[in-house]
DNA sequence: AGAATAATGTCAAATTTATTACAACACCGT
DNA sequence: ACGGTGTTGTAATAAATTTGACATTATTCT
């Protein structure tokens, strides 16, 4: 490696398993706005990470410092020296890294996809979307093809806990058609499709179009066969410097989906939620948290 | 967005004739290395400049802050925004939305994630992972949770395309016992443990490694307990402007390894990846792409 | 040139900040 | 369950930093 000087943050990271609960609590407050928060006093630092102050003292020393002055010495050494070198912008994610590390060429790729996605979302539509599927006056269907039901069984996870009548329907099932049979106007289906597109999910949802139900699609930029039958779709963008495509983009809108859904729902939500975690309470599956 | 917020460097050079002599000393060692000189004591900075401690305080008092900690305090406060967009500030992801939309709230919020994820990891740690997953010597187990599952199954997706001898634990399930029967010395363990951190998959990880296997742990920033079994952890930041948790960083990460996996295993991968194609066909799952 | 005013520095007081010592607590192994 | 070890927080102490008062020096205007 190029600089034989370690940065304090590789230093953290790199002591952090030797760290202590409480000092990986401040380690983690310090590297979370790197390297602001530990050029201010030793104490608003300690408040920050709910730690006490000796705690900050021991770990600073930890680190090979004789003092919590020294270390701020050194930060600010390390300031001035990136502020002096040009080139050390944000050029590489992972730093270290060449820059045509697949790390680096991949995460390129998915904020580029992000911001494509994102720039082509109209917010009204988006806010109608999630208001449909938050709303419990009509069941919920959500459909996920061979790659995309992870997808799909993401979404289904969380919507399990904002709102009753959910269902997962995977369209690679051969079970699938029992599940139409209750199908009614105006329930809402959200369908993943994402190239290949699948046979078994266009005719789902044809047959659900044809009894009614509403259809929110979550597409690629090329649009599966079944827009034609949506009353929303979300395309996102999925090219990756792989053979294969890459969901993050979809999977940013599911978790904003999921999230406007639980402020639709709160009162609901929050109550659910309780009892779920009661009941996992109960099975004794989670290790109580420290 | 709000106020055309000044920076302290703005102002000081905007004031620059209204300073006297030693003022306009002192003001421009500030700007010398900005902003780190400004961040230590006022003693130090004043003799930086040459000039006497009142001075300085006389100036930051004549710039408009209450004292000298006041002074630093906005400094700091410019470092962190300035830490914030990495990217040239992209105020808005998607247009027409208020800033405070779930949408673009979420945005940042992953964009963010992402960052702090890949600053934490070492390409080498990250290129020994994917050799250890894709070397197809050892069978590969691909462990996941009760929301991490849906991680696991998309890495098992895809892994299966890729090389032979993949298996997808479930946690949860209480059939897992069963697969740790065959487990053997150097066998690898793929494990996704996010909070809330769950004891099935401890217990798992504990078995699996009592028979010697290799352990690479997907977790969150706080680490489950499974990485002190672990050879190698992958720790993604998570937090979401969101009762629940966001997995894009992780999603990220796996899908670099995919990639990673797959530039590995070239020869094998484009011969099973065909041979998949052709059962699809056969199947009838798809629709001929056009 | 000389007085008046502003600017600057010296020093000491006051406040804040860092460190140390110790006690309470949690965790681990027996 | 119990004692030991290691971790963490409270409180007191020590050190430092900042600020204010005042004396000195420079600057400006008449």
């Amino acid at each position: 490696m190029a600089e034989p000087t370690l940065t304090i943050s590789d230093r953290i990271q790199q002591e952090l398993d030797r760290l202590t609960r409480a000092e990986r609590q401040l380690a983690h407050s310090i590297l979370e706005n790197y390297p602001a928060s530990g050029l201010g006093p030793l104490t608003a630092l300690a408040k920050d990470a709910n730690v006490s102050t000796p705690t900050v003292a021991r770990m600073v020393q930890k680190l090979g410092f004789k003092g919590y002055p020294e270390f701020q010495n050194e930060l600010r050494e390390e300031l001035k020296a990136k502020a002096k070198n040009p080139i050390a912008k944000h050029d590489n994610w992972t730093e270290g890294a060449p820059s045509g590390h697949v790390l680096n060429r991949f995460t390129d790729a998915v904020i580029d996809n992000i911001r494509h996605t994102l720039g082509q979302i109209e917010p009204a539509t988006f806010d109608r979307a999630c208001a449909m599927i938050a709303d419990t006056a009509h069941p919920l269907y959500i459909v996920g093809g061979r790659i995309t039901h992870v997808m799909a069984e993401y979404l289904f996870l969380h919507a399990q806990i904002i709102r009753p009548r959910v269902t997962h329907i995977q369209s690679t099932s051969n079970a699938w058609p029992h599940y139409l049979l209750d199908v009614g106007e105006g329930d809402v289906f959200v369908i993943f499709d994402v190239r290949r597109y699948e046979n078994n999910t266009l005719k789902l949802a044809e047959m659900a179009h044809a009894r009614g139900a509403k259809i929110i699609l979550f597409t690629d930029q090329w649009r599966s066969p079944v827009h034609s039958l949506a009353d929303i779709c979300f395309s996102s963008r999925i090219v990756a410097p792989s053979a294969w495509d890459s969901a993050a983009a979809t999977l940013l809108l599911v978790e904003s989906v999921i999230s406007a859904m639980q402020d639709i729902n709160w009162a609901d939500t929050k109550d659910r939620a309780e009892r779920l975690e009661d009941m996992f309470d109960q099975t004794r599956l989670f290790r109580k948290f420290t």
